[in-house]
RNA sequence: GCGGACGUGGCGGAACGGUAGACGCUACCGACUUAAAAUCGGUUUCCCGAUCGGGAGUGCGGGUUCAAGUCCCGCCGUCCGCACCA
């Protein structure tokens, strides 16, 4: 080895050398502790970007660190390889959606190895083989014959672009999340899942997910949306049924000034048949945009039924029922009644349509003749409501819902903003859902001896539309049940399915089933789960939804699958544009002095705002021009320093350059063995407090201040004479180091100790009495600013302390003779003076 | 509109209520070199004065405390999530 650290002999060299040795080979027998380490696994879109980069360098230091613990660890990967992109490439560029998706994960998996990830090959999976997707439909029967899947003619989300459902979690502003296209309505027959059984336990869950970062907890809790209040019917005038509503708010009943239905309530369903101006009305509503802003200032739309509705506590008060654009039809019970007053919405409807504003909550029982100038949405007194005037809020509420349970005119029930999981999409690369339609005998379930349900690969993408469709051998099948000639449901799963699993499948993968449920509990929950924060609710809400369904149908015990949970921040850089306004790359544009110019043209640049790196932007940076260029080390090692690990990291070619300086600096320290005898007292303190820090920062997943830690460390080496107690401490610097940076690590193993990998070595431990110095610097304050700081032996005395801190020189300047007021000491920290 | 997070040097960021600015980047000065790169040593919150010294300082305004970046109250700003949810 050269006077320099060269990557690029030595990177290989160590990763297969880990190889040989299945290093990182995870034992499910081991008796060692375990600890399941996992990244979210990637889409393979062709090259790994900078964000992989990040979010994989942190859980490969976790998993290298526990392992060096002593910990028996699993830290896999694989890929998440169904998924809308593989058909785009194939419409575009006329390449299969397989064998494109086979071509990336190739150049990925490549990309990663590169990095020297600590991961466990031997269980890498793809969700678009066979052996995946196969024990997918299993568990998809398995859940059917449960009930928890059921199909549903219902209006989706469809996108016109995409030509497929979405889920309402993948719309996004009224727009197809990966299209951006408007997203229309359709009416469409559809498989779901029943999430919403479970979305109580969900959201009790949470509470037990100590380890999950407060805010995704927190998005996950509103999404599910829980609320409390009555249910309860209004009997219709005509004597025909009556109408369900839900509220919130039943201490205001006496309030309600009018009912307002859905447009695709039952009730306007029926009236359009007859009546065409409302007919044209729900048409009208249906045409509405979806957007923020239309939404914000969209004009409150409503039309008069002329059906009237008697109040339940009442019976001569009749109530007027209205279409309104802003009822939803799919929560609570598509109908509510206005209380004009108290409801923002509601004040704004009814003044436009000239509807009674009643005050029925005020701040005190004296302001029940108070004019409602505009909704007062908050709590009070009832006033004008009858036997509920003078109890609050509260007590008004808890008495209605009492009253109308014992009359049997209502309920108290508990609505979830949570829908049930529409998994159908109208896509051919996906997992094929695992179903046959009969004429005679309806949805049929393909028997387990047939599964896995291959996905035919020889397909065509000229003609848009899903090829299953077009797929005549094998879409046509005789029907399991009767032998009659039936049809294969064409729709496969949404994606989301494949990754609600993965995690179990990584810790177990027999050939014959899902998992075994021993071997996957030796190893879940996942001790670190790592991933961005754009999953914190689709993806980790459909996992915890799966684990749950497997736990009540008995296949798991456990009902967390994510015991702790760390979101991470995106990596970023400056933007580029040019005078026409077109985005540039990084590498088309010159720093000259404080301005940017364009490399070819010399025309000059404005550089915008830092931002995520994007295509669309084109401020993204490839990471495999860097690691050639640096190595893998440097790579890895920026990625950890600067920005705390849930924020924006932005990439700078200074800040890969500093990486790659230390890297050289570690490499020198135990390159150039300088051999000494004797103990450097003051380094050995070093050593310790950095074994400390670093551990502690790595436990905490603060990995830049395991690296300020690590830099503060070399700086004393570098600065410390030859002695025992150095060549000690470069001997654990390198331990410590080499979760990060883990191939110079080897090589400077290598080099100290000859033989040996560092890999195999425990993580030091500290010596807490080394931790404490012997002289410590102590503040001394005036009036709690600062004026001279004194060294002292440790432990000394506050009487001593203090002493010695009024006989200071600098301090008796400002006591001139004088006796000061107080004085507060903190042993071995301050005095303060108080004059 | 509702909910949440965050505001610290030129930049990224450190700071159990106890010496604000660790560590890195940038910039500048110096050494080595014919020169440059690399490397090494030093300086780098601002203002006044000399490097000893003094004053100001963690978005703004108050408060609690011997002591506040940190705790409390009220603003301002930025970012994120949800959104006609009855």
């Amino acid at each position: 080895m050269t006077d320099r650290f060269d990557p690029a002999a030595s990177d290989s060299r160590w990763q297969e050398r880990w190889d040989s040795g299945a290093c990182f080979r995870a034992d499910s027998t081991s008796p060692k502790p375990k600890s399941y380490v996992l990244e979210m696994f990637p889409y393979p879109s062709g090259r790994i970007h900078m964000g992989h980069v990040r979010n994989y360098t942190m859980g490969d230091v976790l998993a290298r660190y526990r392992r060096a613990q002593g910990f028996e660890v699993l830290h896999p990967m694989g890929w998440d390889a169904f998924g809308m992109p593989a058909e785009n490439a194939a419409m575009e560029k006329k390449v299969h959606p397989g064998a494109w998706t086979r071509e990336n994960i190739a150049t990925m998996r490549a990309q990663l190895k590169r990095l020297g990830f600590a991961l466990d090959w031997s269980r890498e999976l793809a969700t678009c083989e066979p052996d995946y997707y196969g024990h997918e439909q299993a568990l998809f029967l398995d859940l059917f014959e449960a009930g928890l899947v059921f199909r549903k003619e219902s209006e989706v989300n469809w996108d016109p672009v995409d030509m497929t459902v979405l889920a309402n979690e993948q719309v996004i502003d009224g727009k197809g999340w990966r299209s951006g296209a408007r997203v229309e309505r359709r009416k469409l027959s559809q498989w779901f899942l029943k999430i919403t059984d479970f979305a109580e336990e969900l959201l009790e869950g949470l509470q037990t997910l100590d380890q999950w970062p407060d805010k995704v907890r927190l998005m996950q809790e509103n999404w599910i949306g829980k609320s409390r209040g009555l249910q309860f019917a209004f009997q219709r005038a005509d004597g025909d049924g009556a109408v369900e509503v839900f509220t919130t708010r039943p201490d205001t009943i006496f309030g309600a000034s009018f009912l307002a239905i859905s447009p695709g309530h039952p009730i306007a369903e029926t009236f359009a048949a007859q009546r065409p101006d409302v007919a044209e009305f729900i048409k009208r509503c249906q045409q509405g945009g979806t957007t923020a802003a239309e939404i914000e200032t969209a004009e409150k739309l409503g039309l008069d039924t002329g059906l009237e509705v008697v109040h339940p506590l009442d019976p001569d008060w009749r109530l007027p029922v209205w279409m309104a654009n802003f009822v939803l039809m799919d929560y609570g019970t598509g109908a509510l009644f206005g209380v004009p007053a108290h409801d923002a919405r509601d004040f704004e409807f009814s003044t436009k349509y000239k509807l009674p504003i009643r005050r029925v909550v005020a701040a005190s029982a004296n302001d029940a003749g108070l004019a409602v100038t505009e909704a007062e949405i908050g709590a009070g007194v009832a006033v004008n409501s009858r036997f509920l005037d003078g109890l609050s809020t509260e007590a008004a509420t808890a008495e209605i819902i009492r009253r109308a349970e014992s009359a049997g005119w209502g309920k108290g029930t508990t609505q979830y903003r949570l829908r049930d999981w529409g998994v159908s999409r109208q896509r051919y690369w996906g997992t094929p859902i695992p179903i046959i339609h009969c004429d005679g005998c309806g949805a049929v379930p393909v028997p387990r001896q047939q599964l896995p349900v291959v996905l035919p690969e020889d397909v065509s993408f000229d003609v848009p539309g899903n090829p299953l469709d077009r797929h005549e051998t094998w879409r046509n099948v005789v029907c399991p049940k009767c032998s009659a000639p039936a049809r294969r449901e064409t729709d496969t799963l949404d994606t989301f399915v494949d990754s609600s699993w993965y995690f179990i499948r990584f810790a177990s993968q027999p050939h014959d089933r899902p998992f075994d449920r021993a071997e996957a509990e030796t190893w879940l929950p996942v001790a670190q789960y790592i991933g961005g924060v754009e999953h914190a609710i689709l993806h980790l809400l459909y996992a915890r939804f799966w684990t749950r369904a497997l736990q009540r149908i008995g296949r798991l015990s456990m009902a967390e699958p994510f015991g702790g949970l760390f979101t991470q921040g995106m990596v970023t850089h400056e933007t580029y544009q040019a005078g026409d306004g077109s985005w540039l790359s990084p590498d088309e544009v010159r720093r000259e002095g404080d301005d940017w110019i364009h490399l070819y043209n010399g025309q000059p640049v404005t550089a915008g705002r830092v931002e995520k790196m994007s295509k669309s932007k084109k401020n993204t940076i490839d990471p495999q021009p860097i690691v050639d260029r640096y190595g893998a080390d440097a790579v890895r090692w920026f990625m950890l320093s600067d920005s705390p690990p849930e924020r924006d990291l932005e990439w700078s070619i200074g800040g890969i350059e500093g990486a790659a300086r230390f890297v050289q600096r570690v490499w020198k320290l135990a390159h150039r063995r300088q051999e000494g005898a004797g103990e450097d007292k003051e380094l050995l303190r070093r050593l310790h407090k950095t074994i400390a820090a670093v551990g502690q920062a790595i436990d905490g997943l603060q990995f830049n201040k395991a690296v300020a830690g690590l830099y503060e460390l070399v700086n004393a080496i570098e600065k410390a004479s030859p002695s025992a107690t150095r060549a000690d401490a470069i001997r654990h610097l390198i331990i410590m180091v080499a979760p990060m940076a883990p191939h110079l690590a080897e090589e400077a193993w290598s080099t100290l100790e000859g033989s040996g990998l560092v890999v195999d070595q425990p993580w030091p431990s500290h010596d807490p009495a080394l931790l404490i110095d012997d002289q410590v610097t102590v503040a001394v304050q005036v009036n709690g600013k600062l004026r001279d700081t004194l060294s002292a032996p440790r432990g000394l005395s506050r009487e001593d302390l203090q002493a010695m801190a009024l006989s200071a020189d600098k301090i008796a300047r400002f006591l001139e003779g004088a006796e000061p007021r107080k004085v507060i000491v903190v042993p071995d920290r301050l005095v303060n003076i108080v004059l």
